[in-house]
DNA sequence: TAAGATTGTGGTGAATTGTGGGTAATAATC
DNA sequence: GATTATTACCCACAATTCACCACAATCTTA
């Protein structure tokens, strides 16, 4: 059953093929609104994973970068890093998408792959590297972590 | 499959022949409204790399121009330096646009060429110039360039 | 538990795309 | 005005991409 939607929860262990297609779990197509048309735009993640936006959220980040000035070389550079990145790609009738050469040696996936519900995104992991990550960010800054307690009530 | 007409994401590696014609990528050829008549207008960029915009994208930076124009040297100075290199060029049959050499030469082009989307225009490049460009400019604003990461992608 | 529907994964063939090159038209040079 | 250089247009072809079909495994429902 879905929630609210365009927002995505849970995990899932899908397999990217050969031709360099994942599979979007079946729950987070069916949260999709109709207004994405089965539409999803994967980019480079902050961590070294995959992140993949539904169409209508991914419209909100182009007019947002669409705004920055290009007389600013830090603005350039960060267009530059979001957007070449950025592929649009429509569900299958398999319900799969492509993912660019470029992006799967960003995130050094491998053909097993760890999907992730970011409640307004997705992210796609090669779940090795994930838990280095957590493990990780834990480690190096726990007072971070807490500071968290600040802005969200559990 | 195209989103949102005359915006372009996703990256390429194209090849400049030997006549000075570089190949549009399809993608961002359909991306592109009637209105534009095939037609791109490249110019110098702000980095060592070339500028594609579409005509009608191009209109609106002549519009800008226009307004700093006369105002101060610097201004002047500005408005020349990209005004005195735009050249428009519609695409021929295949989908290529031609090159100027001067063009070729203020963005070091050789033969492997790295094609961009930057949303509104699209960018050309010697992979190797940008690879230190981008560095740089990070190394050099890390704050300003977390900054828009935390404001923009979410 | 059995039958039916749904879901994840693999593969195939047709259409598209990137690139090279040839020839005619145009512009530049002497 | 003749000759050369440059540009525009067209054809060809290999490689890639994309839309579609097939099927086995899983889940749902009665």
């Amino acid at each position: 059953m879905t929630l609210t939607s365009n927002t995505f929860t849970g995990e899932y262990r899908y397999s990217l093929d050969t031709k360099g297609r994942i599979n979007i779990p079946a729950k987070f197509r069916q949260s999709l609104s109709k207004d994405n048309q089965n539409t999803f735009i994967a980019t480079r993640g902050q961590d070294p994973c995959i992140w993949i936006y539904p169409l209508i959220e991914w419209k909100k980040i182009e007019n947002e970068l669409r705004k920055l000035s290009s007389v600013s070389g830090i603005h350039r550079t960060f267009v530059r890093q979001i957007a070449r990145s950025a592929t649009p790609s429509m569900c299958d009738k398999q319900g799969r998408i492509m993912i660019s050469p470029s992006l799967i040696s960003y995130s050094s996936l491998k053909r097993e792959t760890l999907i992730i519900g970011m409640i307004n995104k997705i992210e796609i992991w090669n779940p090795d590297i994930l838990e280095k990550v957590d493990k990780n960010n834990i480690n190096n800054d726990p007072n971070e972590f807490n500071a968290l307690s600040d802005k969200i009530v559990l």
